[in-house]
DNA sequence: GGCGTGACTTGGA
DNA sequence: ATCCAAGCCACGC
């Protein structure tokens, strides 16, 4: 929960709540589910009130992890079994969304 | 009430 | 495959 009042940071948080785990939803569709196209104002969202919830789950269109995030994310992968394609890049892996992409 | 910022997206070169 | 530019929306100051 974040303050009375926000409903779209609840909304958002709701949203990344009910992702099951070893599943992933991008910023766009997490957007698309509140019925608008707030993909930045989703990752604003995680940046700030994304500590209490699965942020992880929520990932980019090219299905790379949240920028700066990219090591801590892979352990949740890689405990909840999501998978991965290891790529040779800053973040070392990317999410196969074709096989583990939620959809609300 | 207005401006700048950002854990983004998509399309074109 | 890469990089660049424009569009988008909500938040914080």
């Amino acid at each position: 929960m974040a303050r009375n009042g926000d409903a779209f940071v609840e909304a958002v948080l709701a949203v990344v709540a009910d992702i099951p785990p070893g599943r992933v939803m991008t910023y766009g569709d997490v957007a698309a589910v509140l019925g608008s196209r707030a993909a930045r104002a989703v990752g604003q969202v995680m940046a700030r009130y994304g500590h209490a919830v699965p942020w992880w789950r929520v990932v980019r269109a090219g299905g790379r992890p949240p920028a700066g995030h990219a090591e801590r994310a892979r352990e949740h992968y890689d405990a909840e079994g999501v998978p991965l394609r290891p790529v040779d890049d800053v973040d070392g892996y990317r999410i196969d969304l074709a096989a583990c992409r939620w959809r609300g």
